[in-house]
RNA sequence: GCCGCCUUAGCUCAGUUGGUUAGAGCGCUAGAUUGUGGAUCUAGAGGUCCCCCGUUCAAUUCGGGGAGGCGGUACCA
């Protein structure tokens, strides 16, 4: 490989948690973003587009005993010295964006943005260090019927991608309704002293899906130790209020209906859980107006989503298949979208607050989970260019005008720009994907005419053919025209196998 | 971050109980076929057996350390 090391130079490699984009993938990825893009614009979002770079303060990453940027940002220092990020997603420059702009801004502001981000931490499945998200969000309303929205976006996007119904479940709760069960077993939020138990309260919550009631149970009381041996610090409660917690885990249901009725006793008394539970009501009989019925969207007491600034409904978006990895090991992919209320966070850089819903879409992770299901990366064939083969170099301005008037005609064309001879040139036609390749030798432009050979053709043709020289031969579809009548050829050729396909 | 498994050709993987020329399939290049992609046949190129240190007459193989990959766990805006 690296047989003199030093003569070489670096090492092609890439950092972990990034991946180049072929051609195919890319493809696949525009038209998934092209969908995703005319739901959100049918919903009445308007595009915006932010830097991948902001001074770290705007993202709000600091650690609150160090002068240093958070880790999992990638961060650097300006020549100024101060500290620039990249972006790790596209809620906090929004919030910095409305501050900045906030007279100018029509309320509800209701934007949508995609684009890369960045998290310095370490890849897994459908988890990567640059990934694309595709965000909708509005700013400047209080009311749940943005939430239910939200939700409703979700659903309809992966609908739109070719996920069906079923195939996906937006799981829907409230913060508020969390901080009702906190309340209920005496560690509400604003009672100082708690906070960390209330984090690792709502981080064992979270685990129910992957860890079961009884994990839960032992993230909630002394602790866990799992299958690697090492141990997780639990949350410290007694019986008793583990025994409430995993009750109100247990209360989402079949339906929305029957986990609103199960929620309803379990936060009474907390003011905080009951308006909460009144959001997820409204929320649920607009979902139902619109026609999102339990099949997609559903109450999990569950869903935690970030501690850090989620105020009232959180949701997130789930394929429900089991994913299957190609030696057979079950994959986990997490969530391909989610979102929520924040309504703190325009309000850090004004005084004033500023309500604000939004969802995100992980476009990576959506598709890497998708490509996972079909088995096999997300690929999106294009088809090649016509190639004009170079069969007499002192030609080459010839071949060029046949490339190019395919080119005016709005045909993807290319003259051979390489060195090598007609084999090798028929061989690179195939290896492009060419639909047909255009031939002209001495013999052609003697008579006026080029050879135009359909390999797509040719290919089922050479099917039944095994014998090289009488395949040579034969010359499977390939006809000769009149130089005159190149293009209209070609086209036809183009329009049979577009209709074909 | 912690735990476990893994690392041999471009790719997927054999193999060497420590021994002199390390293999296969696929892929790649060329020829059979001076102007025809497929198939077939033939030939060829391509390896510091992840790196460093140690044990040994001898290490790709054994031991220690490191790096990279995969998985779990923690964190997750």
């Amino acid at each position: 490989m690296a047989k003199k090391k030093q003569d070489t130079g670096p090492e092609a490699r890439l950092p972990k948690g990034f991946h180049d984009t072929d051609a195919a993938e890319l493809r696949a990825t525009r038209a998934m973003l092209d969908k995703i893009r005319s739901v959100y614009e049918r919903y009445g979002f308007e595009p915006l587009e932010t830097p991948a770079i902001e001074y770290t303060d705007a993202l709000g990453k600091f650690l609150p005993d160090q002068d240093r940027p958070n880790e999992g940002v990638f961060s650097f220092q300006d020549d100024d010295e101060q500290w620039l990020s990249l972006r790790y997603d596209l809620t906090a420059p929004l919030a910095r964006y409305v501050a900045q702009n906030f007279q100018a801004l029509p309320k509800p502001f209701r934007r949508y943005a995609t684009g890369t981000v960045y998290r310095n931490e370490k890849p897994g499945p459908g988890r990567f260090r640059q990934f694309t998200q595709f965000d909708a969000d509005t700013v400047g309303t209080d009311s749940v019927a943005a939430d239910a929205e939200c939700c409703m976006l979700l659903a309809e996007t992966l609908e739109a991608i070719g996920v069906t119904r079923g195939g996906y479940l937006v799981k829907l709760n409230s913060r508020k309704v969390l901080d009702g069960v906190l309340e209920g077993i005496g560690i509400a939020p604003g009672a100082d002293g708690d906070h960390a138990k209330r984090l690792g309260v709502l981080r064992a919550m979270d685990k129910l899906d992957r860890l079961g009631t009884e994990g839960v149970a032992l993230l909630l009381g002394a602790g866990r130790k799992d299958e690697s041996g090492d141990f997780t610090a639990g949350a410290g409660l007694d019986a008793r209020s583990i025994d409430k917690v995993l009750g109100f885990l247990s209360a989402a249901n079949a339906s929305r209906s029957a986990a609103l009725a199960a929620l309803s006793p379990l936060v009474a008394g907390s003011a905080t859980g009951e308006a909460g539970v009144a959001d997820l009501a409204e929320i649920d009989s607009l979902l139902t107006a619109a026609g999102f019925g339990d099949d997609c969207v559903a109450i999990d007491a569950s869903v935690v989503r970030g501690l850090e600034y989620y105020t009232g409904p959180v949701f997130e978006a789930e394929l429900t298949s089991t994913i299957v990895s190609a030696d057979g090991q079950p994959m986990r992919f997490g969530s391909v979208g989610s979102g929520g209320r924040y309504d703190g966070l325009v309000q850090r850089f004004m005084g004033q607050p500023v309500p604000a819903t939004g969802c995100s879409i992980g476009v990576s992770r959506l598709q890497a989970a998708l490509a996972a299901l079909a088995g096999g990366a997300a690929k999106a064939e294009g088809q090649g260019p016509v190639i004009v083969l170079v069969m007499d170099r002192a030609q080459l301005p010839r071949y060029q005008s046949m490339a190019q008037a395919l080119r005016s005609a709005g045909i993807r064309a290319e003259m051979y720009l390489g060195t090598s001879g007609m084999k090798a040139q028929m061989k690179y036609a195939d290896r492009r994907g060419a639909p047909c390749v255009v031939i002209q030798g001495g013999d052609e432009i003697a008579k006026g005419e080029v050879q135009i050979k359909d390999l797509i053709e040719g290919a089922k043709a050479a099917a039944a053919i095994t014998d090289n020289k009488e395949w040579k031969e034969a010359r499977p579809a390939q006809i000769s025209v009149a130089v005159s009548d190149l293009v209209a050829t070609v086209r036809e050729i183009l329009a049979r196998h577009a209709s074909a396909a």
